[in-house]
DNA sequence: ATGGAAAATATCGTATACAAAAATAACATG
DNA sequence: CATGTTATTTTTGTATACGATATTTTCCAT
């Protein structure tokens, strides 16, 4: 919990987003946004200029912010890109992951693999973070670690509910095991490529699931 | 130029750190910058937010906000990233350009060629930037043509330097042949290939220049 | 009714003031 | 001399007020 008032709205309508409680398109207006959060306008414009930086929302510019949900379309797209920096992060880590790195990395599956025994999802979820952050602090770009990990924290929420879908967890453990393989036996094209299957199939899910929820066009 | 006193101070300080007057670890102080500026610490706190926002400066809870010039590694970093982001618009381009695309894409590379005959780097560098715009375009996905548009421009004080260099342009355009010749004939891992090893020769040319430059570690 | 001018209104950007928190300095005590 | 305590000063974060500018609305003339 951040003690700074601009976090917390940031934080707020960014959840709210999130949840749909404040809708595409919907107005983000200053005063009524600092009398909800019970703050000054100050810190409120702060929470909206980093929103509109992190892509959440539209400054129109005599006429007020709004929210700017990713459409449909726009997630697709999300996963499109993610599923090259997911690969490449795969591809530099298979030639560049030290000996260490590749234990952590086969103790985080082996992790993975005892929390769906467990079948706990929760647990599962968080290592699988870890496995994937795992990969991308061995890639050795630290800028392209950044910002992968930044397209992934913007998918989350997202992907969150994915795993959530019968039989994904174990058949992503399953691709976690071809990345590993291909990351240990330093084979970058097949790393890569298993490793952007991976998040595209992940994309196909949550399309999948779209389609189920929105009855719309 | 903007009306808007945030935004110059923005401006100016990325201005500064990008000239080397503001060197790396500077400190950004509130106070000093406002009375620089001439304007009061609201704008200055909107434009060191964005500062962070944009990788430029880092915030340190209390002590204060610094300057973070990437390091010469992290430029390598960056550049490796850029030239795997270029070259998933080619590939991706390659299979969806249109017609108009394609032809705008040829305009554009004739005008290249026209600028370099008439000798005038500056608009050589103009139309350099429209002819990589219009593949960005003509990739099909908005989310990476913005990612890619937002890292090249992070590169591009620094680009605009190599293209100063002797032979540089010419070597350039023959690149862009290349590239317009595998998408137009639809062959999408020419294109990636192709545009990558563009990318990476102006990397490689960046690092020249700067170890020409530095003398030091 | 419609086009347009003028008033009313909303929004935005900036300045300034104030309060809280933390770092630094000064100081006292063991 | 070290250490812990208190005071001072900086730095930050937030609130509020004000002016400028754009937008919407109202109202009048045609």
């Amino acid at each position: 919990m951040s003690s700074r008032a601009a976090t917390r709205v940031f934080q707020g309508v960014k959840e709210q987003i999130a949840t749909g409680q404040l809708k595409d398109g919907a107005k983000l207006d200053e005063t009524s946004l600092a009398e909800r959060f019970q703050v000054s306008r100050t810190p409120v414009r702060e929470a909206l200029l980093q929103l509109v930086g992190s892509g959440l929302a539209t400054q129109i510019p005599k006429r007020g912010c709004f929210v700017k949900a990713p459409s449909f379309r726009e997630m697709i797209e999300m996963f499109e890109v993610m599923s090259e920096l997911e690969g490449m992060c795969a591809r530099l880590a298979a030639r560049r992951i030290s000996d260490e790195q590749l234990i952590a990395l086969e103790q985080l599956n082996k992790e993975c693999e005892n929390a769906i025994e467990a079948n706990d999802s929760d647990l599962y979820y968080r290592k699988n973070v870890e496995f994937h952050e795992c990969i991308y602090s061995a890639c050795g770009n630290g800028f392209l670690a950044e910002e992968t990990r930044s397209l992934r924290r913007r998918l989350q929420s997202f992907r969150r509910l994915q795993l959530r879908v019968r039989g994904r967890m174990s058949q992503s453990l399953d691709e976690h095991s071809e990345i590993i393989e291909a990351i240990r036996s330093s084979d970058a094209d097949q790393a890569d490529r298993v490793s952007r299957q991976h998040v595209m199939i992940q994309g196909e899910r949550f399309n999948d699931l779209l389609a189920h929820i929105e009855q719309g066009p």
